[in-house]
DNA sequence: AACTGTCCCTGCAAGC
DNA sequence: TGCTTGCAGGGACAGT
């Protein structure tokens, strides 16, 4: 599951290998890919266009044109970006295919079909793509100091889990990274944010920014079933370094006193040490 | 404001 | 072996 780790893998490796190439033709063989415009409309916006940066905030890869124009790629559960030479064999669901001018090609696949390509006019972004207007702080690419996780977490009452979930609160964080980080922090996932001293917000501030660092260090997690790789094809490594995410049942690493539980919180599977964690 | 549930979609694993 | 069922998940959305 692309969560920021992954998305920043990703963008570092379009940052060496996309920008600067000129899109000479595009492709798009998934209406549902498109959803938010149109084929055409993707179609227009791209073709004959060079990309001149490429960016991220929270999950979301930006890729400003010299057109003016920007393209937002969300990976959402299953999507993938993929280099290739031109005229390789595209895998099953091959949605959107980019034909560059050095003669490689650049393919969104996406099994689940949740992730979206969109062309739009950065000006308008609050139109177009609201949802990243309304972002919250992103903890890798802006300064996140503890201020900023005190206006984030104010003194909502809200518990920590899906507080981090919320990207109106911090962009970038998914369900492997929130059990991840408030392992790391101690705290449970259940705590409600409004129980944080001083002491404890710095310590879950530092611990976002330290599991989010080693998992792009690791070049993000790739598990079983969504299978996250990067531009080139090749895994990360992370998910061996994961404490309590997928490890429901087993004895906590840590503490190796307790054993981790796995409940459902808001549809979403939640592992921690009730020992541990607190 | 904060919560729960539903939907979108496919691949995989478990169970019969 | 071959079917059906359940589950995974980000985020938008509706309902309470």
């Amino acid at each position: 599951m692309p969560e920021l780790p992954e998305v920043e893998t990703v963008r570092r490796g379009l940052e060496r290998h996309l920008v600067g190439r000129r899109i000479e033709r595009v492709e798009v063989g998934r209406e549902r890919t498109v959803r938010r415009t149109s084929s055409e409309a993707v179609i227009a916006g791209l073709t004959d266009t060079v990309v001149v940066a490429a960016d991220r905030r929270g999950k979301y890869l930006l890729l400003p044109l010299d057109s003016g124009d920007t393209v937002m790629i969300h990976l959402r559960m299953s999507g993938q970006v993929l280099l290739a030479p031109g005229g390789a064999v595209r895998p099953l669901h091959t949605h959107v295919v980019l034909h560059l001018d050095d003669g490689h090609e650049m393919w969104f696949v996406d099994p689940r079909t949740f992730g979206e390509v969109v062309v739009f006019d950065p000006d308008r972004v609050a139109a177009e793509v609201p949802a990243l207007a309304a972002l919250g702080v992103d903890p890798i690419a802006e300064p996140f100091d503890t201020r900023a996780l005190r206006r984030a977490f104010g003194t909502s009452s809200r518990a920590l889990k899906p507080l981090l979930l919320d990207q109106h609160v911090v962009a970038g964080i998914g369900n492997i990274y929130a059990d991840e980080i408030l392992h790391r922090a101690r705290l449970r996932p259940d705590r409600p944010a409004s129980s944080l001293d001083g002491r404890r917000r710095r310590i879950l501030r530092q611990s976002i920014v330290d599991v989010l660092a080693a998992a792009i260090e690791a070049g993000g997690s790739t598990l079983g079933d969504a299978q996250y790789v990067d531009l080139m094809g090749a895994s990360g490594s992370y998910q061996d370094e994961h404490r309590v995410y997928g490890r429901g049942g087993e004895r906590c690493l840590t503490c190796r006193r307790g054993w981790v539980r796995r409940s459902v919180t808001g549809g979403r599977g939640t592992h921690w040490c009730p020992v541990c964690q607190r």
